[in-house]
DNA sequence: TCAAAAGTGTTGCATCTACACCCATGT
DNA sequence: ACATGGGTGTAGATGCAACACTTTTGA
């Protein structure tokens, strides 16, 4: 702890400190073992105190001065969940006066977590021996109301991701390394929420050029499906000019 | 404007504050009036202090404690330029701890202006008696190396722009009220920098739905064109359930 | 009457959609 | 053998790009 001196020129507008929050929805497949087609979920972290104590509310925490947007979110992320994400892109900066008691600006993050990593990567946060009971997962299509404005934030990450679906290859985010085309096509299907021919869906993802067949084969009940995995030539999704921008600056 | 000095308190997360600026990427169709087509420029301001003095960067200032996010883009977009946007948007929020000396997180919007304002309301702020030798306009293809990285978050408003128009009647934020199909197409060629088939352009706008046909038409020196103006039941543009949040927290 | 932009018609190509059909495996 | 999902083929619909063509004005 040191003590500093700086010198700050005051005017009308700076009255109190505005704080800078990062939240992110953080995104998986559910898949509920009754042969139901997988599930978009999302953990949610119980508040502690006011305002809005024992609501639901995003993963989050405050913005450290010496750390980046992003790599915030990663922490405050990693330290309420214990999770990591296949997938982080910003979401939206909510600032609207009203939206806590205090001033606050949230930066929103939103991400995607491989079906495949929820159960260990929650496992290891319980066994990290942090409050477990205070982070539930939840189904995206039946939240509860949440704390502040955050109902309306899942909303639009899950807009973002039905958006970006269809021009760029998020939907892997959801996916373990190799997977079948079935398993792709469910991840499309709980994202856009209606279902896709299989013939159909084949086509476009092979005429995208981003799959790599493997010549492995997932067995099972029936005719076994081959399994693919992404071409790392091609990016995981377009961001335009930023996404140079983002990797200069982490 | 009166300097004080406070004691701030530096621990491992809270050195100093983290401060929020606002910023905005106003673009306008600029004429030439030499028979060329129009191309897309901003208005730019000179630094007059540390860092990156003299350097020409995006109008934009502080967030105040009591205004909201949006607000406080028009509001510092109009203090240093003088300008009133058709369309005001979120962009990104840029937070590198490398982007400045002290910690900033820059709130960026990006607007359209009306290419019948730009000559009016530059005018008026002249007139106001700011200092107008500080904004300049400078076509977005041929920018000179600006402050900051915000080079970048230029390229970054464009190709935002280019892919809105795709889905979108933004590109009529360029346009007065009523205008003609190849005013239209002018804008949207400016957009995507390429020729658009001016049969092709005519039948796309009329069966998406958004135009109303007036009984006006602009007589020039060929046949006279048909005025359009918007069909104010469509919206402007999608923008997902944040829509009506951010009409919710105006 | 001619140049040029406004506006219409038509054709070909690529893509999407629906659905019939064959293939390969576990039971 | 047969049910089931994996995988291929194909015909119709739709949308878009290219471009020929007609219309209407000012000069």
């Amino acid at each position: 702890m040191t003590e500093v001196k700086v010198t700050v020129t005051r005017t009308e507008q700076h009255s109190e400190p505005i704080r800078v929050a990062v939240s992110t929805v953080i995104l998986t497949l559910r898949r509920d073992d009754d042969g139901e087609p997988p599930r978009i979920a999302l953990p949610l972290v119980r508040r502690t105190r006011a305002p809005h104590q024992d609501s639901w509310s995003l993963p989050g925490g405050w913005l450290r001065d010496d750390e980046n947007l992003e790599d915030a979110a990663a922490r405050t992320l990693h330290e309420t969940t214990g999770l990591s994400p296949s997938y982080l892109e910003q979401l939206y900066a909510f600032g609207a006066v009203d939206r806590s008691p205090s001033r606050v600006v949230s930066i929103v993050y939103w991400a995607l977590l491989r079906s495949d990593e929820v159960d260990a990567q929650s496992a290891a946060h319980m066994a990290s021996g942090l409050a477990p009971e205070n982070v539930q997962w939840f189904e995206a299509a039946t939240l509860p109301t949440l704390a502040f404005d955050h109902n309306q934030i899942v909303d639009y990450a899950q807009w973002r991701l039905r958006n970006k679906v269809g021009y760029s290859r998020v939907a892997h985010g959801f996916l373990p390394p190799t997977f079948t085309l079935a398993d792709l096509r469910e991840a499309y299907e709980a994202i856009l929420d209606r279902r896709l021919d299989p013939a159909n869906f084949r086509r476009q993802v092979e005429a995208s050029g981003t799959l790599l067949p493997t010549d492995q084969f997932r067995t099972g009940s029936h005719r076994p499906a081959r399994l693919y995995r992404y071409d790392d030539a091609v990016e995981l999704a377009d961001r335009g000019p930023l996404a140079t921008e983002e990797k200069r600056t982490r």
